[in-house]
RNA sequence: GUGCGAUUAGCUCAGUGGUAGAGCGCUUCGUUGACAUCGAAGAGGUCGGAAGUUCAAUCCUUCCAUCGCACACCA
């Protein structure tokens, strides 16, 4: 009767089981939110200090792979740090119709359903096209949900939306009234399966050892790997100072036997021409190659096609006529052989090929009318931004790269011949074929020739909307994020687009602003399998983000993606190694259970006992001094592994251990170290809120009254701890 | 061809001018009153090879070997 009652214990039940991530997140997601703190606008405090990241809008065609898991959890970490920093902090989300990519998953659908893209009404296509999108761009936003972003969806901005439309446009019309625009016919790469050019981008280099013939050509031997367009060649070059054909003058007319009968050629000496390369003469072709067609425009030479755009042969090839350039080889061959022109065959040739990045079929170049924008200024303008330090790369490496490619430009194809994707605002003179920009399509004749025109029907390079992204986001020119956010703080991305889009974000935010649109860099590597395999389908490999977060939980694959991913480099995702950061989830949880368990007394203020002090002075500010010296550094994969191992060896091993006798101890000392437990506690919660902030998040609603103290409800707008 | 990077424990990878670390795996023991676990101890590496700078190099310099990536080009 008189013994004092029992202290009742302050531990919720929940802690009494293990950590169970699938029983918190959703619930957490919806809490955080709900407060309507993603939006910069809700935060509480005096925020004067801006942080922003426009986030990579992901294609909206499928799932979310591993590689958009780590963006997303690279930028909520910094988002989240930034924000409990104090900042104004605020992150774009997006979504991408993603152009060409979208457009190829969808025929590749029409091809299971045994349709083509060619037997579809225009309208209905692009509005199925769009549906599939639209369809996919909710499931992803769910994922990216899922993974914890802490972005603001109330700004959330769709790239086919009219915002940025409208910027596409004045962009094209600003960049024809400037003279950086240019419609001309010129060597495109041609994928004859898809149909449509492609950037040099998007091309890839497939080596190859094929036969390289040697004919008979007047009195002169030319090599060739491509017998199959040499029909039109009339044109026989050398170069200017190679002794060997001294006695043929430019411009000779040479009477020779060819394929199908005699033709006139015409010497041209140039020195493109290598004479290490074969016999030193080459025929050309310039309608499908784009050395010979340079040659030609300098020589002012006629061109013909020879190949069509589905890769068959034209009448110029009279019975080889419609014929599989593939097919045709073989016999254009054994036909000169039989007329004697056949020198010789050289079977271990070489090469590479260009493909096209998506189907890996050859590029079949060609000549068409396309628009191009002249990038050396705008180029100019970026290399001088970094220059004056306007911005900068995380990784030394990234602005080496990206200094390279700058200084080597090349004029931009940015015409599409696609179903999917912006279409590109500009009139087309059917008499002369002069091309004009439209946007507000009142153009009804040419403007040189008054000629009749029509609608181009093109579709942009998706990359050229997506440069001018952060624009689009943030509303330039007036919108007010535009004046708060512009430029932004980080772009975050993965390294295989610093020339597709980094660079061309630069290009066009500086061209559109006079500033660039973001101050960092920040570029991470690709992820791999646990053996450092690309992941693909076909080898099976790949790790769905969602299965990995069902099996171990966010917060463990967040940690998985950041502990030792050094930025810019290639990582590998091990699945144990994530099982192990489910562990430490555990970990925390059970932490958490023994102060909670020790505190129900706890009734501050209380005196410090010296060694208590000592334990802060020591390990607890230096350990917080170090994170933040990582974290300003970028280097979030040491400042996660640097609190894994504070939490777990120093914090549960040593600090928990020596405690349970001293909680045992006097009064004094009790009470010293309940509130050095609780401050550890707090700490280590919130120096791992941006790395794993389900859990910590979990455990911070479940504080009760004594250990939270005078911290805010919510975890997410607690305040980093200061060194 | 041009540029860039890598080579550290069985595997996958961090790291540092002063005789090496993580996760997983392996061996042994202990624990189940914070921990569907955890703890302790251990085996395992002349940090790719050679030379140089330095009191001292895995970390800097040069060369070599092997692997990889990006860009560009080819008659």
């Amino acid at each position: 009767m008189s013994d004092t009652p029992e202290q009742k214990p302050n531990i919720p039940d929940l802690f009494l089981k293990p950590y169970d991530p699938g029983a918190h997140e959703a619930e957490i997601y919806k809490l955080w939110e709900d407060s309507g703190y993603f939006n910069p606008d809700n935060l509480p405090g005096d925020r004067t200090e801006t942080f922003s990241i426009v986030m990579p809008p992901p294609n909206a065609n499928g799932s979310l792979h591993a590689g958009h898991a780590l963006f997303v959890t690279l930028q909520d970490i910094m988002m989240r740090y930034e924000r409990m920093k104090g900042k104004r902090a605020v992150w774009f989300p997006g979504a991408d119709h993603a152009g060409f990519e979208t457009q190829v998953v969808y025929e590749k659908k029409l091809e299971k359903e045994g349709r083509s893209r060619f037997e579809i009404e225009p309208e209905q296509l692009y509005q199925e096209t769009l549906d599939f999108t639209l369809s996919n761009k909710s499931f992803m936003e769910g994922q990216i949900r899922s993974l914890g972003a802490s972005c603001d969806w109330s700004r959330e901005l769709f790239t086919l939306d009219s915002r940025v439309i409208n910027t596409v446009h004045n962009t094209l019309k600003k960049l024809e009234d400037d003279g950086l625009l240019y419609r001309g016919a010129r060597i495109v790469n041609w994928c004859p399966k898809h149909q449509t050019s492609l950037s040099n981008l998007e091309t890839l280099h497939d080596e190859r050892i094929d036969k390289f013939y040697y004919f008979q050509y007047g009195p002169f031997v030319i090599g060739t790997a491509r017998p199959e367009t040499k029909f039109g060649d009339k044109y026989v070059v050398m170069h200017p100072d190679d002794e060997r054909y001294k006695e043929y003058t430019h411009g000779q007319q040479i009477e020779v036997e060819w394929i199908n009968g005699p033709i006139t050629a015409t010497v041209i000496k140039d020195e493109a021409s290598d004479p290490e390369m074969g016999s030193g003469v080459m025929t050309i072709t310039p309608w499908h190659s784009g050395i010979d067609f340079d040659i030609a425009k300098r020589h002012n030479l006629d061109y013909e096609q020879i190949i069509d755009w589905r890769g068959k042969l034209l009448p110029i090839a009279d019975e080889f006529a419609g014929l599989n350039i593939k097919e045709a080889r073989e016999l254009i061959v054994k036909k000169l052989d039989e007329k004697g022109l056949l020198v010789k065959i050289d079977d271990k040739y070489t090469h590479s090929v260009p493909c096209c990045y998506k189907c890996e079929r050859e590029i079949e170049p060609q000549v068409k009318e396309q628009w191009f924008v002249d990038m050396k200024p705008l180029a100019e303008k970026a290399l001088l931004a970094l220059d004056n330090k306007d911005f900068s790369f995380v990784t030394e490496r990234d602005e080496r790269v990206f200094r390279h490619w700058l200084s080597n430009i090349e004029d931009w194809n940015i015409s599409r011949q696609g179903f999917w994707g912006i279409s590109i605002p500009a009139k087309i003179c059917t008499a002369c074929g002069h091309g004009m920009v439209d946007i507000d399509n009142t153009i009804t004749s040419c403007a040189k020739c008054s000629g009749e025109v029509i609608v181009d029907p093109d579709k942009f390079d998706t990359w050229f909307s997506s440069g001018q992204w952060p624009l689009c986001v943030t509303d330039f020119p007036d919108g007010k994020d535009f004046k708060n956010f512009y430029p932004t703080s980080v772009m975050e991305t993965g390294k295989d687009l610093i020339f597709f889009w980094v660079s061309r974000m630069i290009m066009l935010g500086i061209y559109r602003t006079g500033e660039v649109p973001f101050k960092k860099v920040y570029m991470h590597g690709m992820v791999r399998d646990k053996h450092g395999k690309k992941m693909s389908k076909s080898k099976g490999n790949v790790i769905a983000p969602s299965d990995i977060q069902e099996k171990y939980g966010t917060d463990a694959l967040r940690m998985g993606l950041v502990v030792n991913n050094v930025p810019g480099t290639d990582m590998n995702l091990d699945p144990d190694k994530i099982n192990a950061y489910k562990k430490f989830a555990n970990k925390l949880w059970n932490i958490t259970r023994f102060v909670l368990d020790n505190t129900p007394d706890y009734n501050p203020p209380v005196d410090h006992t010296r060694e208590d002090t000592d334990y802060e002075n020591e390990y607890l500010h230096p350990m917080v001094a170090d994170i933040n010296d990582s974290m300003e550094k970028d280097r979030f994969d040491l400042a996660a592994e640097k609190i894994y191992h504070f939490v777990w060896d120093h914090f549960a091993s040593l600090v928990i251990e020596e405690s349970k006798p001293l909680l045992a101890a006097t009064p004094t000392e009790r009470a010293s170290r309940q509130r050095l437990l609780v401050y550890y506690l707090i700490t280590s919660l919130k120096t791992l809120h941006p790395f794993m902030p389900y859990v910590t998040e979990a455990i911070w609603q479940e504080l009760p009254k004594n250990i939270k103290g005078d911290e805010p409800e919510m975890l997410m707008v607690a305040k980093w701890p200061k060194n």
